[in-house]
DNA sequence: CTGAAAGCGCTAACAG
DNA sequence: CTGTTAGCGCTTTCAG
């Protein structure tokens, strides 16, 4: 717990300037080698770090590109996280994760960090904007979103995006039950006021029944509570209890498949066996699922490929291209043991 | 995608001297209500953000203490991250959760981070690390480790730490198969060259079992695959099902819940049902362990106390208190449905 | 109550 | 090759 070290501090000790002693940390070709040498050593020697507000502030610019998430429970964006720090390196770029707090604006977040950091690019993943490029006017560097959300009626943004159609894909999901005969679908949706994916989702489901000529049943509809976090096992454990008590169905689409699990667990508890009893169809795709028992039948968001041209559109921006583009990626429907 | 605003243009703008403006964006007292609600005004237009790196650089201290956690991917760690946050607030704390990638050097990071930031403390979460004291040393800032593993042989750092021990609670879990019966005990355990955490454990196990008067076989040690991410469902899989074409057994012991789950899928395609054919026992008490089919027994580590004696080692570090403390606590056996 | 000016620690001209 | 110095954007004395 010694004194803050500065670069003065090294040079004073080395005997020479400080821009030498600058020079020989960030490998400056202008240096001879004996110098370097003897100046990394006694930095070595101090255990010496530069300070980084110092450096941030005087630097131009950084090769840093930021990925900025909301909350850290989501287990598909987690999944994602390697990718891009992967695909960023890839393209000669720092890496910066940067978790924001549920309370937190996310806008906000980014154009400090942005400054802060001198950022080249911000990725942002996931969570709800409901209008990007007034949010975001103030972000002076390109952004790309993946997978957020806006609401159900919102024109497309004129901003770089990236997603899957989520009411689509859960019409596919229920079409699917359907085209297996199932009549009687419930759903765990989400939050009953989300208008994001939750909405979107179930906005899916509907459409998938009344296209099927099968009246929508109110008691079917099962929303996440909000005592308890959204998107988690527990929640899909709580709501399969309570649709299972309230009414009968053969089949249960959960939107994601973290719920889907919890909805494992409820329905074994109520003594039913999937998917002879009861098929369940998921949403997401996350590993988790093919260890499930039995292995989760559910709508695969194609995350690599997501993070892929996340990270190809913002090195786009980055180069110059400034036409927004929205790239909306099909999901898959990946067939394993839960539907019968 | 505006230029970069800075406090001189709002001051310029306003007609007033940057240090208005500072006072105004600060509540700083001494400042006029109509020039801060001017000023604030067009801060607000304009929507000015102050750059952090100035305002670290020049700030002598911050009221911030850091979480620094490396490697996103363990979702126990996870568990115990808002918890973090809660307390940290709750003593009037601001909150930094620092990710650090795999490849970097935790110790540097804090170090770095501490500089950047004018932090007043800051936490290790999980990790190992073989010199905390003295690859700390430059950490100027007071901080504890929390779950931080050292190696086996290594006294107890002079640092705060909070922990449980390992090799204690491993034998907990053993002892309590060998006290229901069983002989043929396998173990899922860590890396095969993990002297930390995965060590730790596997020495707890085979405590127990020489203190029972079973023969260590190693034909029943299962060490986690190098080739999958560590502590993963799918890395328990994968060794549950080598384990048992390998060989016999009536239970196993795996070092974390998440490989648990994964070894419940292997065990399930070996046609083989738990807990009747086989029991099975976990390590953390995340969850999701309340989900699985059975319901995982599991020994459960005291988080919320540990989060909590955590951050109160770190008030009191702050607050002057330089007598180092290692705290271990005791984790408890969560007797649910996996064993017989 | 307000503005001018110093300086946080660093990098990057620039001059030697 | 090396040292001196300006200045990144901000907060904070210190005078007014």
């Amino acid at each position: 717990m010694s004194d803050q070290l500065t670069i003065k501090d090294i040079a004073k000790y080395c005997g020479v300037g400080v821009s030498t002693v600058s020079r020989a940390i960030n490998d400056d070709p202008g240096i001879s080698p004996k110098t370097k040498e003897r100046v990394l050593k006694v930095v070595k020697k101090f255990h010496y770090v530069p300070n980084n507000s110092a450096r941030n502030l005087k630097m131009q610019e950084s090769n840093t590109v930021a990925l900025i998430v909301r909350g850290i429970d989501n287990i598909f964006f987690q999944s994602m996280l390697d990718g891009f720090q992967n695909e960023l390196y890839r393209n000669g770029y720092d890496f910066l994760f940067h978790l924001v707090d549920e309370k937190s604006n996310v806008a906000i977040s980014a154009i400090e960090l942005a400054k802060e950091k001198r950022l080249k690019g911000v990725i942002i993943l996931g969570g709800m904007m409901e209008n990007p490029s007034e949010d975001l006017e103030q972000l002076a560097v390109p952004y790309v979103l993946c997978t957020v959300a806006h609401s159900m009626y919102t024109p497309t943004p004129n901003v770089n995006l990236v997603a899957i159609d989520d009411a689509m894909e859960s019409f596919k999901a229920v079409k699917y039950l359907i085209d297996k005969g199932h009549k009687r679908i419930a759903i765990i949706s989400g939050r009953e006021k989300d208008y994001a994916v939750g909405g979107q989702r179930l906005r899916g489901y509907k459409k998938a029944l009344e296209g099927a000529g099968i009246p929508i049943d109110d008691d079917l509809i099962g929303y996440m509570r909000e005592d308890i976090p959204e998107f988690t096992t527990e929640n899909g454990y709580a709501v399969a209890k309570e649709l299972l008590q309230r009414t009968d169905f053969t089949a249960l689409y959960c939107i994601s498949d973290m719920t889907a699990i919890g909805a494992y667990k409820a329905i074994s508890e109520a003594g039913l066996s999937i998917p002879d009893d009861l098929s369940v169809i998921g949403f997401d795709g996350i590993d988790l699922g093919r260890f499930t028992i039995p292995a989760l039948t559910t709508i695969k968001q194609p995350k690599d490929e997501m993070v892929k041209s996340s990270v190809d559109l913002l090195m786009k921006a980055i180069n110059g291209d400034d036409t927004p583009r929205q790239l909306f990626y099909p999901a898959s429907l990946l067939e394993r043991e839960s539907v019968r």
